[in-house]
DNA sequence: CGAACACTGTTGAAGGTTCAACTATTCCGG
DNA sequence: CCGGAATAGTTGAACCTTCAACAGTGTTCG
């Protein structure tokens, strides 16, 4: 049993500012998004990964990872998207217990059209209001962070 | 009607680091305290506040503020709380409008017990995997961006 | 004073997420 | 090629958050 090794008062204070003003930005961004394309950040980054990905298909599966959620979170959000006519599911053909979420023509016309509001409050939210170098500071950090957190997975 | 200013790749890169670093790592966080002292990250926010505060009291507003949290949740929250016994409530006595929140002996003790804890996650997942100046510029950063982002309310 | 307004916190319902259990398919060792 | 273990994704219930409406108290100003 190892002593407790607390934080020194700069990085807490450093610590508590993240996640302070993370919590703060992701609500911003999420609120912003919701009312006025009715989407959450969670479902927008769904739409992004599937519209970079070859053919606008990705396996559920690798979507989860992709968009940072579980396979049922997944699996619900798909759902409501769908029923909005922004994704479709089909089975996959080489491995029939996989799906393949795709992007519809409608899909990808809200992505584009959430995509510029969005990008706008990044940049008046964070991008614009960060020093560059602390920015790739963050950069550097969070992949660290990334890296960290699959790797214990 | 200005053009959407896009993000350099860097920029996205960076911004994108941050999005997914940050879901992933308050998930592990979230993860590790409900498991092993059966408190989500919103809860432990305000047991800490509450035990930070003169006499371990705040009233709900302001608990609601430094916890970033909207008043709703709030309330929700420190319901459930208190029926765990770690939290109570009382009418405000100079304004009996208000709603003063303290913190149980007992909240007190579970919060002493799973901070031990949650700080060397925080270790672990986070400021031993960032370089000391990177912490500092996230510090800086995030400092920006809540100021930003309360100016904005 | 007292009427209109603003502020505090709570409530219940609707919406989203997590959790555990389940079906279906594929993989692998014997 | 068979049986068990592993993997993919879905489902429903429990849980948590958001949203809009509300009750109660303070404040302001004619």
């Amino acid at each position: 049993m190892s002593e407790t090794r607390w934080l020194t008062a700069p990085q807490q204070r450093d610590w508590r500012a993240f996640v302070d003003g993370s919590v703060r930005l992701l609500d911003v961004l999420d609120q912003s998004l919701k009312t006025t394309h009715g989407l959450s950040m969670a479902e927008y980054e769904i739409l992004v990964r599937l519209s970079e990905a070859p053919d606008r298909k990705l396996r559920m599966a690798q979507l989860a990872a992709e968009a940072s959620q579980s396979r049922s979170r997944l699996s619900h959000t798909c759902a409501r998207l769908e029923s909005k006519g922004l994704v479709r599911r089909e089975t996959c053909p080489s491995d029939k217990r996989g799906v393949l979420a795709y992007l519809t023509d409608e899909g990808f016309a809200t992505l584009e059209r959430a995509s510029h509001d969005h990008v706008t409050s990044v940049r008046d939210y964070f991008v614009d209001v960060v020093d560059a170098t602390d920015l790739e500071a963050i950069g550097r950090a969070f992949n660290a962070i990334i890296r960290r957190v699959d790797s214990s997975r």
